[in-house]
DNA sequence: CTGAAAGCGCTAACAG
DNA sequence: CTGTTAGCGCTTTCAG
């Protein structure tokens, strides 16, 4: 392949007739130095073309600049613009990002992990979801997750999503829904956004009707599971609050298939509100993550630690182990 | 942070009581090795819980095992799916992704391009969309771009764009539109879809209408350019083949808002076909693009350029300049 | 103001 | 079969 090396420091030095040293300092502008040798560095650099190398700068410094971000999938909006998100808060701190893909296996994250830890970057944000990965515990390395409870002394930030269930159950109760029914990835207590569909429905007399189908169920698949999951309720409902917004297109799917109309016999509310699917799908209602604003913090509580000024993963104290954020609620013609 | 190095190959030697030369072979399994040897090393390793530094590894190899993918913003589900169709492929030859989302812009671009060949990755994979950026000319790395000309040397791997809008148009046609119009991101001679689309119109005595709606317009802005256009041209058009899905569903919005029902008044066809937005409008028709022969024959490329097998760019002769794979219509409600 | 030299952690000759 | 010894390209004392 014949390729010439990329120019080296050395080079660049040798063409300015001035030793590596002094290229060094006029690259990261350190120290004092003559204009003269500013000048002909400068020159030299440009006639070759040179670009630090990264990788070398990276191992003598012992800093990569670079974080890595575990998510199940770029492949679904709403991780995507996350990752687009974090990527635009963490460029003004000068750093970049490696995007890890989980895919919901376990042995992918661990995999992601390790490749992350031999790299060397200067810290992780988790937003995957696989439960029990014990390797998160011996990670001595700054740490953020994302909606995701690791353990009490990580940082966690994510939306208000007791509150955000709580504001959608009421949404559709406050439309004349009766008998909202709730569609979620996993149910148990760690649910908190059905624990917000469960305080809503306290006191109005409704039963709670929970209905799991997992997020990560190949596609095919998962529209038949909706559907079954929905018949197997039939006549005990006549709203959905959906916990992503994919799942309530689903669920509107099933509708026009049953001949059943929206919002007049069901209605339907989501989660999420992504740009993407706000385009799709304009006539969702659903709630919003401020995405922005949980990519900022996360990325602010890396930095911290990163820079030492923040608390390292396993102290206590300092900064609250959770933050939440406030959702927004998206009108549409779906209730 | 008081966090001690990460342990070395010089602190698992130590420890195991041999030299650093006997842990690297270890590690990559190379040279003869007695068996005590390797038991030690292995216990070693495993009581410090080492990993191995690929910064320093890169370094000396010459060689990151990254490759750098460019494109607009994983935000947008095509290009979501596409970085993870690419992820997948590239895993199977043990390379990993840097994921750079350009935005639409030149700037951010250029900045990427310097980043990764700062990082030293071994090849970039260009799916961005700004043109005339110099930068690409002087690359000397592995390159190739997915749906993109740069230029006749670097290779090219897309959908047979032109047969897709002519397959796209036929439908609409077939289905009893009698003047489809054309709803796309940048009209011109450059654009395959356009040109399929105007090949399936002559002879049918139907006028080309080419509506323009830059794609990376920020959203709220968008649906609104789309309804000016649609309307600028209002009685003259039966049905719209839209070169991307989320215009597509502006279009139904658009027919929603003024009383046009789809499809006995309208009938649109899309393009991309997505899981994402397959799932949140399964009624929408649609061209689906083969994302995964795309990314794996990129990949493929790339690598036969890495590892000197194939053509490096500047090359000619080898490998065809641009590889096509067909599309495949999905049916739906709206024609 | 500038340069020589010692590493960062790892691999690869080149001897034993 | 195993250890010694150079570097990879860059930053950083420490002396001029």
């Amino acid at each position: 392949m014949a390729r010439s090396h990329e120019p080296t420091l050395a080079d660049v030095a040798e063409r300015a007739g001035v030793s590596v040293t002094t290229v060094s300092r006029v690259l990261n502008a350190r120290g004092y130095l003559s204009q003269d040798a500013k000048d002909r560095v400068a020159r030299a650099i440009e006639d070759l073309g040179y670009r630090p190398n990264q990788v070398a700068r990276a191992l003598h410094g012992k800093k990569t600049n670079t974080i890595g971000l575990i998510i199940p999938t770029v492949a679904l909006p709403f991780f995507g613009e996350l990752a687009v998100e974090v990527e635009n808060a963490l460029a003004d701190g000068g750093y970049r990002i490696l995007i890890c893909n989980s895919l919901g296996r376990a042995d992918r994250e661990r995999e992601y992990l390790n490749l992350l830890i031999g790299n060397r970057v200067d810290g992780i944000i988790s937003g995957a979801h696989n439960e029990g990965l014990c390797e998160y515990e011996s990670i001595r390395m700054p740490l953020v997750t994302i909606d995701r409870d690791l353990s009490p002394t990580i940082p966690n930030v994510r939306c208000d999503n007791r509150g955000a269930g709580r504001m959608a159950t009421e949404k559709l109760l406050e439309a004349g829904a009766r008998r909202p029914a709730l569609l979620t990835s996993r149910s148990g207590a760690h649910n908190l956004r059905e624990q917000g569909y469960r305080d809503a429905l306290a006191g109005t007399g409704a039963e709670p009707l929970v209905l799991a189908v997992p997020f990560d169920t190949p596609s095919p698949l998962r529209q038949r599971r909706v559907e079954e999951a929905l018949d197997s309720i039939a006549g005990r409902f006549d709203a959905v609050f959906a916990t992503d917004d994919l799942a309530a297109a689903e669920v509107l799917e099933w509708a026009r298939g049953r001949g059943v109309d929206v919002p007049s016999r069901l209605k339907v509310v989501g989660f999420d509100g992504t740009t993407a699917i706000r385009r799709a799908l304009p006539a969702l209602a659903t709630i919003r993550q401020p995405l922005d604003l949980i990519a900022r913090k996360a990325v602010e509580l890396l930095v911290a630690q990163i820079d030492g000024s923040g608390p390292s993963p396993g102290d206590a104290g300092g900064v609250p182990s959770a933050v939440e954020f406030p959702v927004a609620f998206l009108p549409g013609r779906t209730l």
